[in-house]
DNA sequence: TCGCTTGTTGATGG
DNA sequence: GCCATCAACAAGCG
């Protein structure tokens, strides 16, 4: 689930349900705690009240009035609260129990991603400063001026978190697919017109998506509404999905709507 | 048993 | 140094 569109509903979903608590109790799964120890963690979030909450990428960032818990969910990640889902579960990896008696659960059947705790703005930038910025709100000449410092398959600048935080293979899909722009095309081939459209399309598409919980069955006419199940078709031209990999990861796209420049498919990287 | 999965990282090779 | 690919992590499903 979790690319930015579902990071920024989980953003609403922790301060919705956690910021302005306190924390009366902390379990955790050790394994999923990436720089400190359970009993550490227990410790520095103890009594202690979070925050409202904030997003960069695919991380939630909780503060409290001590210490700064980061989130990042991996592909499986969900949060739930004790208000919504009464029975704890499995893959609970973290679950806070405030003294309001209800709790927030950090729910991960895989346990790629995981949780961290940070005690002050250093040890915050070392881990988020790789990032770049924030795709919902990068203006376009800042887009326009990354994607010129930059070569290679435009799909996989779309997902390196370094280049924009936020984008993951379903949500790149989706904008390249709206943008009629081929997964594989080479940067340095797009057009000024289509650099701008991926900007424009970009937005779009991530404003649309963070409107409410789970863009994918309210947006029918989108890509990602058909991604994946057989025999799909191009729910503009009705041509039939292709499937490839870009990036190193499945790729689908419309061979009819998304065309690879004359100068991308022949001869790509080759010199002349 | 194998292949596949909305993420990230490190090794390797061109 | 840049970019592409792949394995690994981990757990479940078909």
């Amino acid at each position: 689930m979790p690319e930015l569109a579902d990071v920024e509903h989980f953003k609403r979903f922790f301060s919705r349900h956690a910021a302005g608590k306190r924390v009366a109790g902390v379990w955790v799964d050790p394994t999923i705690l990436r720089n400190a120890t359970p009993d550490a963690l227990e410790s520095a979030l103890l009594r202690r009240r979070f925050e409202e909450p904030d997003r960069l990428g695919k991380w939630l960032i909780c503060p409290t009035d001590g210490p700064v818990l980061l989130l990042h969910f991996g592909m499986t990640g969900d949060l739930i609260s004790s208000q919504e889902g009464p029975t704890r579960h499995r893959h609970d990896r973290l679950i806070i129990e405030f003294v309001e008696g209800d709790e927030l659960r950090y729910r991960n059947m895989r346990k790629l991603g995981g949780v961290w705790i940070v005690h002050d703005e250093d040890e915050r930038a070392g881990l988020l400063q790789p990032l770049g910025p924030d795709a919902l709100s990068i203006d376009r000449g800042e887009f326009l001026a990354r994607l010129g410092r930059r070569r290679g398959g435009v799909k996989a600048a779309l997902m390196d978190q370094t280049f924009l935080a936020g984008i993951g293979n379903i949500l790149a899909d989706e904008i390249l697919w709206q943008a009629r722009v081929h997964p594989k095309t080479r940067i340095e081939n797009l057009s000024d017109q289509q650099r701008r459209t991926l900007h424009t399309t970009m937005r779009r598409v991530l404003r649309q998506a963070v409107e409410g919980y789970d863009y994918i069955p309210r947006r029918r006419s989108w890509l990602s509404h058909v991604r994946g199940m057989p025999d799909a078709a191009c729910p503009r031209c009705h041509r039939r999905l292709e499937r490839t990999v870009a990036a190193g990861r499945t790729t689908y796209f419309c061979p009819s709507c998304q065309r690879l420049p004359r100068s991308s498919s022949s001869r790509a990287g080759a010199s002349p």
